[in-house]
DNA sequence: GTCTATAATTCGATAGAC
DNA sequence: GTCTATCGAATTATAGAC
């Protein structure tokens, strides 16, 4: 990102681009990547708009720190094994719960699902950080499909409960969910290719 | 595609009605609803935009014909209450195998995800067909919660292979998503509300 | 390089001839 | 039933000022 190496440990520009991002986050995943303009995002940040492009290029590269989202999952192999499911299914809903989670993966999904070429980052996601942390548990020659299978139960989710707002899946508390969906995840995590 | 009774003898119009409905679904799950046109449409169809007006009233009401798919789900209180979960899956993963069904289905996704006010048809078609399937079965007053998770779990899968395209998801057999989520929807349908 | 004012195009929709 | 002509809104493209 940096093209010069930081002097200063702690730039006056860090808080500018901070700002930048927050006010980006938000307006993204209120408006999509179209509507959100960069004069918008300025206004919010309360700095000129050539200030976002001086600092992120343009809004293609404004969106990508945007949603450079670390889903920090939990390390899998070091956890107690009868309650990786729980485990899995408690930290997405906790990403979900507040900024800048929720407004990252809003995004990610809403424009993934959308723009085709946008699809790319969602996949790279997957296979940066759910396929590894799966990696981590059983089979590595397996741990492709049990991924796959535990993330289309947790964007599924997603999708039903923040995106289509299913009126059933909205009304859910997390702990139901919790108890739900945490064997599904058990099974899916540990299960022998068929 | 609530088809109406085939007592009505072949009119002349059916053939132009039935070729417009097929371009309409053709260019509103490939362009969506914003940039699929009635011009292009009707140009697909090889008749003229305004006979689009004549037979659907406007662009929203040709959306409405096009995306009203029958899901056509099993009779749930008939079949053999151990299969019911292969049943849905195997239902759900037909539907996405040839139009119309994979392109009303795609093209619902998407809209109910940019357009607001399409979004209602998307829980129309969970109101209407899936939920009340799922009423046939157990307590019904746990109904709601069992085919909101049966959702989550199949948009879900949707999602993953035909959207986001995940690639281990892609990969996978139809023969092997039967076998690993069958028993996911299997328990969500005869669950208890915890 | 930005911003803005304006021209050109495109689209949904209507009216009416045949 | 089918088509031509056209309107008004919205989007896009362009040009020129700062």
């Amino acid at each position: 990102m940096n093209v010069e190496p930081d002097q200063t440990p702690a730039r006056r520009s860090d808080g500018t681009r901070a700002a930048i991002l927050e006010a980006a986050r938000a307006r993204f995943a209120a408006e999509g990547f179209r509507k959100a303009t960069i004069r918008a995002i300025a206004a919010d940040a309360t700095i000129d708009p050539s200030m976002v492009m001086r600092y992120f290029g343009n809004k293609d590269g404004l969106f990508a720190a945007a949603v450079d989202i670390d889903l920090d999952l939990p390390d899998l192999s070091a956890a107690d094994p009868d309650t990786l499911g729980e485990l899995l299914i408690r930290r997405f809903l906790a990403i979900w719960e507040e900024p800048p989670g929720n407004e990252v993966m809003l995004t990610l999904l809403r424009t993934a699902i959308t723009d085709d070429a946008l699809a790319d980052r969602a996949r790279a996601v997957f296979a940066e950080q759910v396929l590894p942390a799966v990696l981590r548990y059983g089979d590595p020659a397996d741990a492709p499909r049990r991924s796959g299978l535990i993330a289309s139960q947790l964007l599924g989710l997603a999708l039903c409960r923040h995106v289509l707002r299913l009126p059933p899946v909205v009304a859910m508390t997390s702990e139901q969910l919790v108890i739900d969906i945490a064997p599904t995840l058990q099974r899916y995590l540990t299960s022998k290719h068929g």
